[in-house]
RNA sequence: UGACCCAUGGUGUAACUGGCAACACGUCUGAUUUUGGUUCAGAAGAGUCUAGGUUCGAGCCCUAGUGGGUCAACCA
């Protein structure tokens, strides 16, 4: 077996080729540069794990730096809770900084920008400058204070400095190019005037930096070696490296952006602006809601760092668009709580079941194991008595072959006690069912280690007693959007695919006592329905619990099969939604060579399907294909023969086509060929 | 219309200097199980967007195309 030595991802390929070129070790540093204007999401751990990962990798220093340069924005509630966030998750910075920190560095360098006449104060409308700037397409076209001499840029800029004018009315702008292909270079602004305390440096200052003129700076004080960023950000790249080289000092490190894809959940989405707006509709009960993909929304959920932290290992860091799908997340949450979580029995849709020969006031102190994926984790004690709950989807009169649990004369066990057989039910007038009615057989307790005890039974059912029992509030939580990619259509909002059931609570859940003591650490399985924690809301005497994720259930499965079937019976639609009926064609026709008998029926029945919607025009690029590409080839014979026989006329180019088919080495191009002829 | 980026099973990522396309999730079997969980054993599923080229050999290099994305806030 070959060794998975260099499973590296992009960035770290780049990094370890930086090392290779000479670059010194301990002069790497990275940085997790959040904007303190909202609350961390799971896209944000991509970047947390990658630029923190990267330090431990290489036991480099790594900075949480604070982009706080618009104070319209930001709040000092949004900083405590990244920070909040970010050690959660179990990361260390080496130094926490802010933009904000370095404003009297950024505005002498702009200073000697304008000196050098490299920068100049505009006095247009927001409206003149865009017009001005152009199209992607098209040069913009200079402002007419371009030109402005230096002495007096100097004068205006100490002015906008000292709050003399008002905001909106004077801009400092780099000049650089506004012909310039990339649209960021078309004189961008450097410094804009805003009045509005900063959450930091008060009313200090007046003026405040744009993001390009922070940021690389920002690295470059802190000498970051490699400044990694999202997609989106590639463009401002070139502006980055100008503004860098303006104030470059051979002498110390000049950091470099690189560029890596965000990541995306499928069935929610993950850009701050949309997550307010679910909070600020209330659509959630607030960025912390369980149901937000925020770190702090699934920390209430009950997920750990340990799986969050795993989930962006295993999604990976690379520059495609992406939407992984939630169940990797959920996949690492439950084999997290699979080894840690306490399992304790709860029911949260009960019905009556009386065990008829069990004593009246009898209570019996039974042992459960904590957690049989640790041997030292200990047991608790759970009290049984005659009358328990047990799930109402447990217990069905005539359940038929495939169903395990408990219905009328058949025996089941309750976990961690009896082996019991269901006799009797009790009806209301409507037909009810409002009680079940068992024998149990004495000899049966688990762990006494009696032979009745051994025996085999289909099912294991969970339960509490009646009269031991706690109640509790239980939530349970669905996907927030129906749609995969709620935010991915052109034609609609995503507020139109919020999902109206994506909460569900149980005012009335049953729990065994041990859970009266639950704190909001506590991780639990209730045993066969999933993995449930404390929620924030919870007081004395007043428990609630959420839902963090269910156990994998085949049974569901089996149950919603028919259901199933029918929706896989509409052939398959490409996932892109409109692929081309040629393009699959060609999918298709690639395999034919490795097919036979009834298979390569099929695939050439849907390629003759497929051939309906095809036209000529763009069939005959394809005969041209290589000779070594039979497969396609035969497709596009196959197809041909279609277009022939709906009325194609028969051309030079087609046959020349036939007649290449008909002398080739490969039998069922010649006798697809031998059909057209 | 321009510039730039991206394209590998259903999903997310690997594949070193060009050399048998790998891993994880998901799906499906079977075994084990006092959780229809876990665990274990196994299976299916990709000719790497298309076409052409270079090469003994291409997912990787070159050209053209197609598809998707990004960029024109006094936001970051």
């Amino acid at each position: 077996m070959k060794e998975p030595v260099n499973a590296l991802n992009f960035i770290e390929h780049i990094v370890e080729e930086d090392l290779a070129n000479g670059f010194p070790k301990d002069l790497l540093r990275f940085r997790f540069p959040p904007e303190p204007n909202g609350y961390l999401h799971i896209g944000h751990a991509a970047s947390i794990c990658l630029n923190f990962g990267l330090g431990e990798k290489y036991n480099a220093p790594v900075n949480l730096r604070f982009d706080d340069t618009n104070p319209a924005k930001e709040e000092q509630e949004y900083v405590d809770a990244i920070k909040r966030d970010i050690a959660w998750l179990g990361f260390q910075w080496a130094n926490e900084c802010y933009s904000s920190d370095y404003f009297q560095q950024l505005y002498d360098w702009a200073v000697l920008l304008i000196k050098e006449g490299k920068a100049y104060v505009d006095q247009q409308s927001s409206e003149e400058i865009a017009a001005q700037k152009g199209s992607p397409t098209t040069a913009g076209t200079p402002s007419p204070f371009r030109d402005r001499p230096v002495a007096e840029n100097l004068e205006l800029f100490e002015k906008m400095k000292n709050g003399e004018f008002p905001a909106g009315s004077y801009l400092l702008r780099a000049k650089i190019d506004m012909a310039s292909p990339n649209m960021h270079m078309r004189d961008p602004i450097l410094y804009r005037i805003v009045n509005a305390a900063h959450h930091r440096t008060g009313t200090k200052w007046c003026i405040y930096p744009m993001y390009d003129w922070a940021h690389g700076q920002s690295d470059y004080i802190e000498q970051v070696s490699h400044s990694l960023c999202t997609l989106e950000f590639k463009s401002h790249r070139e502006l980055y490296d100008w503004y860098l080289d303006q104030i470059y000092d051979s002498s110390r490190l000049r950091p470099k952006q690189r560029e890596f894809a965000r990541r995306n959940l499928s069935y929610t989405v993950m850009s701050k602006r949309k997550l307010l707006e679910l909070v600020q509709k209330k659509v959630v009960a607030g960025w912390d809601d369980p149901r937000m993909p925020t770190i702090s929304g699934l920390r209430r959920r009950g997920y750990t760092p340990d799986s969050i932290r795993k989930f962006s290992d295993l999604a990976g860091i690379s520059k495609r668009d992406n939407v992984t799908d939630v169940s990797l997340l959920e996949y690492c949450i439950r084999e997290d709580l699979n080894k840690t979580a306490t399992r304790v029995m709860a029911v949260l849709n009960p019905i009556k079941l009386v065990i008829t020969n069990y004593p009246v006031d009898k209570t019996e102190i039974l042992s459960m194991e904590n957690n049989p994926e640790d041997p030292n984790s200990g047991t608790h004690e759970v009290p049984f008595s005659r009358e328990l709950y047990i799930e109402r989807e447990d217990f069905k009169e005539d359940g038929g072959k495939k169903f395990f649990r408990l219905s009328l004369g058949n025996e089941v066990r309750l976990k961690s006690a009896y082996i019991i057989k269901a006799e009797s039910v009790v009806k209301d007038e409507a037909g009810n069912i409002v009680e079940i009615h068992c024998s149990y057989d004495p000899e049966s307790k688990s762990g006494s280690g009696t032979e009745a005890s051994m025996r085999k039974v289909k099912g294991t059912l969970h339960w509490v007693s009646i009269a031991h029992a706690i109640k509790a509030e239980v939530r349970e939580y669905d996907r927030l959007f129906l749609d995969e990619a709620p935010d991915a259509h052109e034609d609609k909002n995503f507020m139109d695919f919020i999902n109206p059931e994506s909460l569900r609570v149980i005012k009335e859940a049953y729990l065994e006592p041990y859970l009266a003591k639950a704190t909001l650490e506590d991780k639990f399985q209730f045993q066969r329905l999933g993995y449930f924690t404390l929620d924030t809301d919870s007081s004395e005497g007043n428990l609630i619990f959420n839902k963090t994720v269910g156990l994998k259930d085949t049974w569901a499965k089996q149950v919603e099969k028919p259901v199933q079937s029918q929706k896989a019976s509409t052939p398959n639609p490409s996932p892109q939604g409109k692929r081309k009926a040629l393009n699959e064609i060609q999918q298709i026709s690639k395999k034919l060579t490795n097919f036979s008998g009834e298979k390569l029926e099929n695939a050439i029945s849907s390629i003759k399907e497929l051939a309906g919607e095809v036209s000529y025009e763009e069939l005959e690029p394809l005969f041209n294909t290589a000779a070594k590409k039979v497969g396609t080839r035969i497709g596009v014979m196959i197809t041909l023969g279609v277009l022939l026989n709906s009325g194609q006329e028969k051309n030079q180019a087609i046959l020349d086509y036939i007649q290449s088919g008909l002398s080739d080495e490969n039998e069922l191009l010649r006798t697809e060929a031998e059909k057209l002829k």
